[in-house]
DNA sequence: ATTATATCCTGATCGC
DNA sequence: TGCGATCAGGATATAA
């Protein structure tokens, strides 16, 4: 699911409801999970939330001063955060359910989504990671610079033309395997290495030290605004994907090149190819995209 | 040093 | 309707 405009979104809508909000208790409900220790981050505030790379932190600690923890969530392909408030009585006091007890856990299993792997119960309502293939990862750090990923963030101000000619020209590489490559940008997943390449009208098989400066100009201005737009439309939902509130991601409908083999090129009308390259589907205009 | 492949999982879809 | 093969938004360890 999760590539940067997905992963900015859910930190998007989860900031108003997680920071600030004291975590009451961490609930793993998948042995897989490891990486972090439940115990350590009871009764801790959440005082921040961040995105690294396709990564979503929470920053906590019990008080300003006092330690501090990070908790790096990846949702890798299938992971979801959904937040759900606690049912509130007729009288509209908030019910906070007592974690301890059995009977919440029953009751809240219909309405709970499939899948979920972790709880993370809060004050006034909890964070339910949900992961059907369990490919997700949570790791713990006390430094939060342990998570920054060695790739550069393509929305930073660090991420210019010049920086993108220099990375490219090292290698030999294709350029749609290398748009995937976490230690050059980070956040980049299948989906949008096809649209970027679409946007920047650049051939999946070109090697990324063959391009020019016009097209090294094209992919870092190209880069830029599919990521930024598919923000500004809360993410893509091919399949799976949904946000905090389980809604779908509105930039589907604009994707160029992605899922649509065989189906017509919304440019010149001619036929969307799908390719394999190291094992990942590769969609493309072959007249649009040289 | 790069660059392909297998692997971790479950579920949806497609062809027969 | 059922069944096996294939594919899926990611990343890493291992092999070439």
């Amino acid at each position: 699911m999760p590539e940067l405009p997905e992963v900015e979104t859910v930190v998007r809508q989860l900031r108003p409801v997680v920071q600030q909000n004291k975590l009451v208790r961490l609930r793993l409900l998948d042995k897989k999970l490891r990486g972090v220790n439940p115990a350590e981050l009871r009764h801790m505030r959440v005082y921040k939330v961040s995105r690294a790379g396709k990564q979503i932190i929470f920053h906590l600690r019990h008080a300003r001063k006092e330690p501090e923890r990070h908790l790096a969530i990846h949702l890798r392909m299938t992971g979801t955060l959904i937040w759900q408030r606690y049912a509130e009585r007729s009288g509209g006091r908030k019910v906070v359910p007592d974690v301890s007890r059995r009977n919440y856990w029953r009751k809240a299993a219909d309405i709970l989504p499939q899948h979920v792997r972790a709880i993370f119960y809060f004050e006034d309502g909890c964070v339910l990671f949900c992961d059907p293939r369990r490919f997700g990862t949570f790791a713990l750090k006390a430094d939060a610079a342990g998570f920054r990923p060695a790739g550069l963030e393509p929305l930073s101000r660090a991420f210019t033309r010049k920086k993108l000619a220099n990375l490219l020209r090292l290698s030999s590489q294709e350029i749609k395997p290398w748009l995937l490559r976490q230690d050059k940008l980070c956040g980049i997943g299948n989906i949008y290495a096809a649209e970027i390449l679409f946007a920047a009208r650049l051939h999946p098989r070109r090697r990324a030290g063959s391009l020019g400066a016009s097209e090294v100009q094209r992919l870092h201005s190209a880069t830029v605004r599919i990521l930024r737009k598919a923000i500004s439309f809360c993410g893509t939902t091919v399949s799976d994907f949904q946000d905090t509130t389980g809604s779908a991601g509105g930039f589907s409908r604009l994707l160029k090149v992605y899922d649509r083999e065989n189906r017509r090129c919304r440019r010149c009308r001619g036929a969307i190819l799908r390719i394999m390259q190291q094992g990942r589907s590769t969609y493309y205009c072959p007249v649009c995209q040289t």
